[in-house]
DNA sequence: TACATTTGACCGAT
DNA sequence: ATCGGTCAAATGTA
């Protein structure tokens, strides 16, 4: 009976997650036929993969698919254990068999989920640098993290006390590439910062023959990739001579404009590894099976990385419009993070068919 | 003086 | 008991 219930509820999983793969290719076909960057192109393609992994985990067994209901994998710890090793793998893939294993996937989480979203950023310099990703962050601590060489910093949105903004990130050198940093973004920011991610985003305008495309200017943010663009790069020269900042550099995240002339040798790229990821992507395209439980879902324009796609960024003049123009097709807001409740898809439903 | 960073202590989850 | 995350007092900086 049990049983049964079971292989009606995986047929069901299966069935939703085929028809989310056909929709998805759908709205890859209708953006085929506008100007959508390549970015929302790659966005699509990877979410049509990944339903399509999640399908094959169904019919072969080895997952329910329905990760959903998941324990929170520590994203982060599995990157840093090997943080350049997704560019050819499926990180999600083994997450939702890592899941599947042996929880019940009826059973609510016992903790409120979060949300996250990882880039990796080579500042390639050697010298310690700044990100930019328009929002101003408060370092509230720093932590040694068992089984790492290097510590990990954490910051929040420095309007959390003014405006009560939440969101969180936090920051880590990479053990295998002391060049990369592992940044890990988490909640939504709630407070205002428009008028200077706009700036950051002229800047860009101005600086690149590239148009930034805006196409939703109050609901998503660009800023990730902003924050490893030119504008978001900047060579903090203070404090040096502390070992501390030698080896974990403090970012302060303002708009200054890059003052490093190895921006070249800046590269971006973006992970997402959260183990509720597809699910609760689910409902941004349309899946009716897909249950709301989390308080809030990551979309991220550099999470094509996350299904083994990879895209690291040279930001050399010409990478750098890559960098900027793909993800700002998915997203522009004042909402650095790209986290957002789930009130925030209600309140823009347009966001749906249009990015997603 | 106001704001940011540092860092040890504390807390909750596992 | 351990570990990751956060707090908050002390300290630094502009």
């Amino acid at each position: 009976m049990e049983k049964r219930k079971s292989m009606e509820w995986e047929q069901k999983s299966l069935s939703n997650e085929l028809t989310q793969g056909k929709e998805l290719a759908e709205q890859l076909m209708s953006h085929l036929h506008h100007s959508s960057s390549q970015e929302t192109k790659d966005f699509l393609i990877s979410k049509i993969l990944f339903s399509y992994d999640k399908a094959l985990s169904l019919l072969t067994g080895s997952g329910d698919g329905s990760d959903g209901e998941s324990k929170h994998i520590p994203a982060h710890e599995s990157m840093l254990e090997s943080p350049t090793s997704f560019g050819n793998s499926s990180p999600l893939s083994e997450i939702s068999d890592q899941d599947c294993k042996d929880k019940n996937v009826f059973k609510k989480r016992k903790t409120t989920p979060r949300w996250t979203k990882e880039a990796k950023v080579s500042s390639g310099t050697g010298l310690d640098g700044s990100l930019d990703d328009g929002y101003s962050w408060r370092k509230y601590g720093q932590k040694d993290i068992l089984g790492t060489n290097h510590p990990r910093g954490y910051y929040r949105c420095t309007h959390r006390g003014t405006q009560g903004c939440v969101a969180t990130k936090l920051v880590q050198k990479s053990d295998a590439d002391p060049t990369i940093f592992v940044l890990t973004y988490r909640g939504l920011h709630t407070c205002s910062q428009v008028s200077r991610s706009a700036r950051v985003k002229e800047e860009f305008n101005g600086n690149q023959n590239k148009t930034l495309e805006v196409e939703k200017p109050n609901q998503f943010s660009t800023e990730m990739s902003f924050s490893f663009g030119r504008a978001g790069l900047r060579v903090k020269t203070d404090r040096l001579d502390t070992r501390e900042n030698d080896i974990f550099p403090s970012f302060s995240f303002p708009s200054t404009p890059i003052e490093s002339e190895n921006v070249g040798d800046h590269i971006f790229s973006a992970i997402m590894m959260e183990s509720n990821l597809m699910d609760d992507y689910a409902p941004v395209f349309g899946s009716p099976a897909t249950t709301f439980e989390s308080d809030y879902l990551t979309v991220s324009p550099c999470h094509v990385s996350s299904f083994g796609l990879v895209h690291d960024v040279q930001t050399s003049e010409s990478g750098l419009t890559e960098i900027i123009s793909a993800p700002t097709s998915v997203t522009n807001s004042p909402n650095g993070d790209l986290d957002f409740s789930i009130d925030d898809l209600e309140f823009h439903p347009d966001y749906f068919g249009l990015k997603c």
